[in-house]
DNA sequence: TGCTTTATGTTGCAACTGCAACATAAAATA
DNA sequence: TATTTTATGTTGCAGTTGCAACATAAAGCA
């Protein structure tokens, strides 16, 4: 399969290089791709990483599983975003999560040390990339403490509200889908999952929120 | 106050960087220091942040509050470790959490914007300060998914247990003690005061773990 | 030193929520 | 299509834990 290198200017990790300057540089990086079916585990806990990821096409989960076989979503991402930053470029070479394909999906992986040092025949856009790549990463960091945000409530009520709120920001309005069904919502959320549609009918009927399926509806 | 640049060389942000050229660059990096006293608030949420902080000395939380006034603790910081670097390098430039001097520090602010744009006159050592930056980025990510390992936990005793075991971790040892007190710690596990302190003691009763004050010893 | 403030320990009670067991709906597969 | 598998909804019950109220210990301060 080729590379699309007009769409990958659009990723932000290639947002300030040119098209013509990607094929050269991906090369230079040493960059290649590959294919995951759906539930295939794309990098296992504790492995060591030296590639940083970028989501070509699907969705990826980061996700933590303990010693008693329990597993926590710890975040979702898209098209676009990058993974395994934080253990290839950090003092943590052994990955602490895994991450999994959630749907079928494509990955661009880029061997971190070549991205960090650069070399004489990218260095005119290899800074941008750098500088793309640092902003993602901080990017990943938000993406936790949303979670951290969600999680630290008290009450169930209080954890699904102020996921839903999160959603309604992002997607700019009262009215949106979320993209978790009931059990990888009650995973990310740290929750039993009946116990979370039980919550979430309280909640309809105490007129908070209003919904259908993956839809919900903030009433303030 | 006078910057001790051979001190300064011991802490990640510069290592591999010489005692000789930190002056001029921190000159030209257009870095400042300054001084808290124990709980003034370093950066306060939803502030703009254009610059990272590196601990000098001192300890620094990073909390998060809610709406309804309730707090969080985040991470704790100790001398050498970065912050605010998720938001003057990200997407997000408004503070989502708020940093807090948890004893009396200096903290050295670099501005953001210089860090990451190479100038002419630094740019030898320009490069490997950015390496180094990116490090302590993806250190800060794993500290938050060392948070979230914690508190995603069921049971208290559970959250409890996963905690100590990372401090036994992190200081090689089954006999410790840990940076926090029973009010800190107990935000930290988003739990209640009260709630952590009978847990502990039935855990003690249970011959799981044994302690003192802050000085802790797992018994497996 | 004595006084005030803060941190920590103790306990009864109510309520939230995890668990189990089951029913139903939707999706995947043959 | 029929059958299996998976996702989701419902509910009783018991255990955990947040809350409140109080006691004690430690720390800060005059």
């Amino acid at each position: 399969m080729q590379l699309d290198f007009h769409q990958l200017t659009l990723f932000p990790l290639f947002t300030g290089i040119c098209e013509e300057d990607l094929p050269a540089m991906l090369t230079c990086l040493g960059s290649f791709q590959k294919r995951y079916k759906k539930e295939e585990i794309i990098l296992l806990e504790s492995n060591e990483v030296r590639s940083v990821g970028i989501i070509l096409s699907g969705t990826v989960h980061m996700i933590k599983n303990d010693s008693e076989g329990y597993q926590t979503l710890l975040v979702t991402m898209k098209e676009g975003e990058l993974f395994g930053e934080s253990f290839s470029c950090g003092s943590h070479l052994d990955a602490r999560v895994s991450f999994l394909a959630a749907t079928s999906c494509i990955i661009l992986f880029l061997p971190f040390y070549k991205v960090i040092h650069s070399c004489k025949l990218t260095c005119t856009f290899h800074h941008r990339l750098i500088e793309n790549m640092v902003r993602l990463i901080g990017d990943k960091n938000v993406q936790l403490m949303d979670k951290i945000e969600v999680i630290s409530k008290k009450t169930l009520r209080e954890k699904i509200m102020a996921y839903l709120h999160q959603q309604s920001m992002e997607q700019n309005s009262k009215h949106f889908t979320i993209p978790l069904g009931r059990l990888e919502l009650a995973e990310y959320l740290c929750a039993d999952r009946s116990a979370l549609t039980r919550e979430l009918s309280y909640m309809q009927r105490d007129g908070l929120i209003c919904y259908e399926k993956n839809t919900f509806k903030l009433l303030l």
